[in-house]
DNA sequence: GTTGAAAAAATATTGAG
DNA sequence: CTCAATATTTTTTCAAC
């Protein structure tokens, strides 16, 4: 799908909050909500727009520890071993990668303890593990939901 | 704040759709609309819920490439070296870690060459950059907005 | 593609249990 | 905290340009 500067604007309104009325988002780039509602529908139907997700403050619900885990996946395994890791509770993000690592996780955990739980007892013991390097998010300097649009 | 097994429910469901009508919520969880709406102001308010994002496709918008970024930051220059990386187009998350490196991106460019400009031509080129190594996301396999509530 | 206006639906507010 | 009723606002639709 092709898009204009005006899908653009709605799209950068539409990152920052999701819940900005039709009437505003069209206030704010000099057309109708009509308009608005057309352009968003037809982004929705073609993808652009995935879909609309409250942003929960992870400290807020018990999850006090994020992590960066780097893995190395036996040949033969990977299939398995990524099923695997999708479905373990905490991995929030499973990527494919080059360099030293052939995937990298990002894990949540309640607290060091739940990290090491999910690190030793339910990662570690996979089938097709071979090694890994969890990097302990100390703090988040920064983290945008938005792309540069 | 104290979250109790309504409040979560109400997380789990506006974190999978920001825009599920109250109404739509009050009936999944049987109660009014009237306490939906009042528990979900109460959490915003609270922080529990930090804003509520349109996800947008990045490769629809241009982005087609992504990276994992590690890097060491020279002593004496960790304020000024997390500002620039803030401010960097591209840069989306600015995390500090342990392990191997001070600090980990997350960052989006347009194609290989643009993550090289990124590389080469911004982040290489600040002052109290010292090493870096890239890990190019070939490919997501799982990546949920949603916290296991 | 866009618009303005009408209809439908959802949300905010209020008062009471 | 919850409910029910009402007022307000937003979303959606549609004929017309």
């Amino acid at each position: 799908m092709e898009l204009d500067d005006t899908d653009r604007a709605i799209l950068r309104i539409l990152q920052r909050d999701a819940r900005t009325p039709f009437s505003e988002i069209a206030r704010q780039i000099d057309m109708s909500s009509a308009t608005v509602h057309d352009r968003v529908g037809r982004m929705e139907e073609a993808g652009v727009i995935e879909g609309y997700h409250a942003a929960v403050n992870p400290k807020a619900v018990g999850f006090g520890t994020s992590a960066l885990v780097g893995l190395t996946v036996e040949q033969g395994h990977e299939e398995e071993t990524l099923q695997q890791l999708r479905d373990l509770d905490g991995v929030q993000e499973v990527h494919l990668t080059t360099g030293e690592w052939d995937v990298v996780l990002r894990v949540y955990a309640a607290d060091t303890d739940g990290l090491r739980e999910l690190m030793f007892e339910h990662i570690a013991a996979m089938e097709g593990f071979s090694r890994s390097q969890t990097m302990v998010i100390l703090g988040t300097d920064y983290e945008s939901e938005e792309l540069p649009l």
